[in-house]
DNA sequence: AAGTTCAGTAAACGTACGTTCACTGAATAT
DNA sequence: ATATTCAGTGAACGTACGTTTACTGAACTT
């Protein structure tokens, strides 16, 4: 399962083609867009929701919409790893059909998958550090940091599923040169931590040494039960509270020991 | 990169047939089958090597040769994404053309690519748990604790690099079915390992909960560090000391946590 | 107003894929 | 000695793929 549909469908071409003479663009005045309006972005599967929501009114200039095309792209590529796909499954044609795009045009953003590929990695790294920012900015409560803090996670992993799934999938598997990046994004978050952690005081007797080996753990810990997170079926509070308490627990430990920490 | 090698190539089909007429099986006296002696399964990077090592002599009985042809195409697959590539992104005909057999064959053993999959996942979470087995066989010296058994894993995944890398790469990413049947293995390991834990007395003031809420975290830097082991070209052993002491840290620290742990 | 640029198009190419089918012939069962 | 079984074969099928090519026409430049 969740490979590609193993063969035998309807020829693919009809999709796009058809789509926007037939059961198309009723969701958007026709009119919108001159000529180069691109087919709904629908997944093959959930035909309305996600990838551009109504954006429309009026994105005129040239480089906009190439900008925006590109999105198009990067979030198609998102979505079908969404549907539990490892990046190096996806296929260009198939990116470009979900995106509402000819195949040829994927040429005019990107050099190849790999270079796509990378744009992901970037924009999942500027997800992950946003992460950051956010919990600098408010400050740590300083009671019950730990628990409030992997609530925060919590909801922003869900807020930012496909990064996270993206990050959390290409961190281990997958192409050389993609898990390079990822690992690279991750040894920036951890660096921002370890800065962060200092400046707040937290483990104040420890080295730079210990306390980036310590975060260290801690990103590695955090990554784990992202995927855990994300794993969790929608209608299962219960088994998503046990990850959360057991997350809670494990990061305890780890500050424990950290305080505790001599070299 | 890493992908499949990009279209405009000599056409698949010549390579098996034709290697068996012109520079093949000098390596081995051709009469040693009768017929349907396989191609050997070279990579088609690195010809000799690897996957068959001379075990030929004489496999008579039917059921071998099932084995036989079985182990091929698992072991086909294990070598193709030693490469570097995920599980997700290996195709039938590309395993069958590695273990030196016709793409038909292939459903003789297995009913699509998923069941070869988790006959991968099994194969690598006895490879696993042999692991702990003979860590139990051995016992714990007393000295050293960390490092000596940081050493053994690290030699033991050089051992066993492909099932590890397997094991690493399908734990997040990739398949949701391959991915729930390695994290099953990984909670048998998880629970093994806490039995033995608390067989030897480490930890005796923790809990049960305690315990394995402490192993999973173990286990998960341990998979971590698997993955950067592996990642380490040959040549850098620098780098690799670098790994093996950052990783004795982790667990340092990870146990210095569990012995001052209350609930 | 005329000319240039270039994002997106349509069609074609050669290759690879998964799956099926009737077959062959040695290993087994009778 | 004869019949049955069945792992492996070879060929064919329809579909999908990546990439290239010449093109169109609106957005920009002059």
């Amino acid at each position: 399962m969740s490979r590609r549909p193993a063969a035998n469908m309807t020829y693919e071409c009809s999709l796009r083609t058809e789509s926007r003479s037939t059961g198309g663009p009723e969701w958007l005045p026709a009119s919108a867009y001159t000529r180069p309006m691109p087919a709904p972005p629908k997944s093959l599967i959930v035909p309305a929701v996600a990838a551009k929501p109504a954006d429309a009114e009026a994105p005129i200039s040239r480089g906009d919409r190439k900008l925006r095309t590109r999105a198009h792209l990067l979030a198609a590529a998102l979505q079908l790893m969404g549907e539990g796909r490892g990046f190096g499954t996806l296929s260009l044609r198939e990116i470009t059909r979900v995106a509402g795009v000819v195949p040829a045009s994927f040429y005019r953003h990107f050099r190849g998958l790999d270079e796509l590929g990378l744009a992901l990695v970037e924009e999942s790294g500027v997800t992950l550090r946003r992460l950051l920012r956010e919990a600098r900015r408010t400050g740590m409560p300083p009671k019950d940091i730990l628990r409030r803090s992997v609530q925060i996670f919590r909801d922003y992993i869900h807020a930012h599923r496909l990064h996270f799934m993206f990050v959390a999938g290409e961190r281990s598997g997958g192409s050389a040169l993609i898990r390079a990046a990822v690992r690279a994004e991750e040894r920036h978050f951890i660096d921002e931590m370890s800065h962060d952690l200092r400046q707040f005081g937290l483990m104040p007797g420890s080295s730079t040494a210990a306390l980036h080996m310590a975060c260290g753990l801690v990103v590695t810990t955090m990554m784990n039960a992202a995927t855990d997170f994300l794993d969790v079926p929608p209608d299962q509070p219960q088994l998503e509270r046990e990850i959360t308490e057991n997350f809670v627990r494990q990061l305890r430990l780890i500050f424990l020991g950290a305080r505790v920490w001599r070299e």
